[in-house]
DNA sequence: CTATCTAATAGTAATGGTTACTATTATTAT
DNA sequence: ATAATAATAGTAACCATTACTATTAGATAG
């Protein structure tokens, strides 16, 4: 299993850098600019194998395109409903939120919880001003 | 602003009452069984219609196809990544918790949270045992 | 009861995010 | 250098969902 280092995949790596939580096509918009024949193919592919390796996170956000974070400390993602502005929260005390509803989920449900996808909704104070 | 009752509207909440957390297109051959020409667009129309009542529920999973749910009551679910079937859990206590993660989202992002999705995913009892 | 209005439908086309396919390019090991 | 084969570019296909349009069929008024 040989692995090559290609220079689209770096681009991809440093868009996820640069940008925040951005769908494929940002990523092949802003790799595009330095790179202007790169394949919006090639930045989903890589994209889900670096999500599938444990590299980056994928946001499934129902209808809206797929996001994908270079943060892949356990956190949670806030979306502003508004001005789609994507904000982490992290911390210990929402560690034992959750590990607590797992618990509670696997008592009631008898299901292992081995994966939680959560997206969280709202109006962020900046668009709360208008 | 005229609501009639359509006999397939009729149709698509009685598969909501049969079926257990269905698809559109679960729905539509539901349906489809003893009305073999109502159409699936007639089906997504309604559901969504229906959803964006209040009526149902729309669960989405990610890459899969949405699920509804005539369980409109607050709860969560929890599908099982091997057979597919859907759990369903509630309580005080998950309500407690919940909350409280609203609470902390709110102090940290600033963002009044409206809504959550959320999916949890693992192995069932039944499963595990195979 | 009949005509009229228009909500709802059937059938089909279009959309949009994502994946699959294939010939070509380019990186690594020999 | 050369051979072997990842990875890519470009494009086609997929699939859930929505949009479109001519038609059907409940409700309401006369």
């Amino acid at each position: 299993m040989n692995k090559r280092y290609s220079a689209q995949k770096m681009m991809i790596e440093n868009a996820l850098k640069e940008l925040d939580h951005p769908t494929a096509t940002e990523v092949y918009e802003y790799v595009r600019e330095s790179y202007p024949n790169i394949s919006l193919g090639t930045v989903y592919r890589n994209l889900g194998i670096m999500a599938e390796a444990g590299e980056i996170l994928r946001i499934p956000s129902g209808q809206a395109p797929d996001r994908f974070d270079i943060n892949i400390h356990e956190h949670l993602h806030v979306l502003c409903a508004e001005c789609g502005q994507v904000f982490d929260a992290e911390g210990h005390q929402l560690e034992d939120l959750l590990g607590k509803i797992d618990k509670l989920l696997e008592e009631s449900t008898g299901v292992h919880i081995e994966d939680r996808s959560m997206l969280f909704q709202g109006v962020c104070s900046q668009c709360r001003k208008q």
